[in-house]
RNA sequence: CGGAAUGUAGCGCAGUUGGUAGCGCACUACGUUCGGGACGUAGGGGUCGGGCGUUCGAGUCGCCUCAUUCCGACCA
């Protein structure tokens, strides 16, 4: 490819709405062309490189065993009434009428169609297991885009579904899988990614994982052990607490003035906050009932995993006269009886607390849950957080960071299977349903991610596996014979070789070229000057810049297919 | 959906008390240059986000609306 024909402009300066690098780089570097709020078009050497992903995805499936299919991505509201999704799944899902005036969705993922694909075809136990997987466009109507590709309301997704008959075997491809996905991110040169245990959300199931590139710009948070191998989304990690037992003291109301707050409280009377007990409060989305949550004072409520043992949505409360709540000196004792408490597993044994008493300016001293106010099944419900104690290996080292999804798997269960009814007669005679997992990655995302995890201030530092090109040679002088015609048999000999070769060819002063070029991140830049030409060598650099050397004309296409090779097979594993 | 900000050429920005629309980069032509985003001369490119209003006259003032960005909320 030669750079003057290449379409896709390089500025000096971002787009001002880039906030992250990757967004600005590939603003700026013509990888792509915003269109409307979360789309963007692709120009080619975004194409290129998002084509290796999906690519070494497809290698990487198909050694699973994976089928690759093709599901449609406007689809009847119909399955998805089938599933119940169609009620379930808010505006995030894009609805429109046909002109028959039947209801379609655009489709946003694709277990209903994934079901209905199989469902009459797999009717034999001896069909199972298998995966299907497709390399397709979704779109999401979301609330709020991002980053560029990073989050996108359309976009490239590789989503496998995979049918089996028994659990054993599900976690035995689900563990198949997620070594998939390890070699797929360090094929493409995820250098940071990482597994961890996550939420299913509104997915369904039970067992879920998240793969995780580390950037500081990461949209999620995640709680990982270095001692042991406990990594987990904040989401749904585990809050482990220990409280030091004392002997019971008497309970005793104490006039606590205008100390509405943890902070106030913890001040007023002297004593550190882990030995208060904190009241949040939250309502229920559909009722607006009450949900008031008691949890250590040093800690915070995980939202995600209250909504996960309510089984329904909530938001933070607005707290009305009416409620009978008392703001700020909320505690067990006395609450109006139509309000659902939860105990936060960090109260267990939490010995001569202080809570609110429900009463104005009052809270109770020496509290002790079980004695006076009886017993509670405990839950958790709290946020984990930096130097927490790991739920795994129990050592207080948990550390926090933050990471972007580009990958997840999960085992469904026959969440769909039995709503949409599919089955298959076993062994036995017996029909039933198949358990599902499924898995997904975010194409346009994952190389988003990766050009923020490899760049410098001058551009994209593309990993040779999924680089745009492999070698850009540079003509620096294209009104010099010797330099025209050595760069322009360099470009046609390398091509012939099979390299993947990008000629910048434009006449243009060489800071500007070499500015593209940055922007542009091929792994291999060949200069071609007049000084080069003088000495019969080329100028061989890498962009990562771990190396330089001159070598020979007439050795180029050799010695350059070579470094090719050697880059390319780092990522071969 | 809440809070804040911004919409003027492809990109980045200026535009004063209301009075014919500007700069830098990019683009076209010619010339001089040529190893880290050169310079000169001459050009091309605008529904000033949209609507309504005030006014002799609105990029500028008022109201409405739309879009975008950031912070929250939400998120398979």
């Amino acid at each position: 490819m030669k750079v003057s024909k290449l379409l896709g402009e390089r500025f000096k300066e971002a787009p001002k709405d880039c906030s992250i690098a990757s967004h600005a780089l590939m603003m700026r570097g013509g990888y792509m062309k915003y269109l409307s709020n979360g789309s963007y078009s692709l120009f080619m050497p975004a194409k290129r490189i998002t084509r290796k992903i999906e690519n070494i995805i497809r290698e990487e499936m198909d050694r699973i065993d994976g089928q690759e299919v093709l599901m449609p991505v406007v689809m009847p509201s119909s399955i998805w009434e089938e599933s119940g999704r169609y009620t379930s799944i808010g505006s995030e899902m894009a609805r429109f009428k046909d002109r028959s005036g039947n209801n379609m969705v655009l489709g946003m993922t694709h277990e209903e169609a994934a079901v209905h694909l199989a469902r009459d075809t797999a009717k034999s136990y001896a069909d199972f297991p298998f995966m299907i997987y497709q390399i397709q466009t979704k779109f999401r109507d979301e609330p709020r885009c991002r980053g560029g590709l990073i989050r996108v309301r359309e976009f490239t997704m590789k989503d496998a579904y995979s049918f089996h008959t028994s659990q054993e075997d599900l976690e035995q491809y689900y563990d198949l899988c997620y070594k998939a996905y390890e070699r797929i991110f360090a094929r493409a040169g995820a250098k940071n990614v990482i597994g961890v245990k996550s939420d299913s959300g509104m997915m369904g199931g039970k067992i879920s994982h998240e793969f995780m590139l580390l950037t500081e710009i990461g949209e999620d948070t995640l709680a990982i052990c270095p001692e042991c191998d406990y990594k987990a989304n904040m989401e749904a990690a585990d809050c482990v607490v220990e409280n030091v037992q004392e002997e019971l003291a008497e309970l005793t109301k104490v006039h606590t003035p205008n100390a509405k707050t943890i902070e106030d409280l913890a001040k007023f009377l002297s004593i550190d906050d882990k030995k208060l007990c904190k009241a949040v409060v939250y309502q229920k989305n559909k009722d607006d009932a009450y949900v008031i949550v008691f949890v250590r004072g040093d800690l915070e409520v995980n939202e995600t995993k209250l909504r996960n043992y309510l089984k329904e949505e909530i938001h933070p409360a607005f707290i009305t006269e009416e409620s009978g709540i008392v703001e700020g000196f909320i505690g067990p004792m006395n609450l109006p009886k139509n309000v659902t408490v939860v105990f936060d597993a960090s109260t267990k044994g939490l010995t001569n607390t202080v809570c609110g008493a429900n009463e104005v300016d009052y809270h109770y001293a020496g509290f002790n849950i079980e004695r006076d106010y009886g017993k509670v099944d405990y839950v958790d419900v709290a946020k984990i957080y930096e130097g927490a104690i790991c739920p795994k290996c129990g050592k207080p080292v948990i550390t926090i960071s933050r990471g972007i999804e580009v990958g997840n798997i999960f085992q469904l269960g026959t969440k769909y299977t039995e709503s949409m009814d599919m089955t298959y007669l076993d062994a036995d005679g017996v029909a039933k349903h198949p358990i599902m997992g499924c898995y997904g990655i975010g194409v346009g995302r994952l190389a988003a991610s990766i050009c923020q995890e490899s760049h410098d201030k001058f551009g994209p530092i593309w990993p040779m596996s999924i680089a745009p090109w492999q070698v850009e040679v540079c003509n620096l002088r294209r009104d010099d014979d010797k330099v025209n015609a050595t760069a322009d048999k360099l470009y046609e000999d390398l091509t012939k070789a099979g390299v993947e070769v990008l000629y910048d060819d434009r006449d243009i002063r060489p800071g500007a070229m070499f500015a593209d070029a940055d922007l542009l991140g091929v792994p291999v830049r060949v200069v071609v000057s007049p000084k080069t030409c003088d000495r019969n060598v080329v100028e061989v650099s890498f962009r990562d810049k771990s190396f330089k050397a001159d070598i020979a004309i007439d050795a180029a296409v050799e010695e350059i297919t070579k470094l090719v090779k050697a880059e390319l097979a780092k990522y071969d594993i």
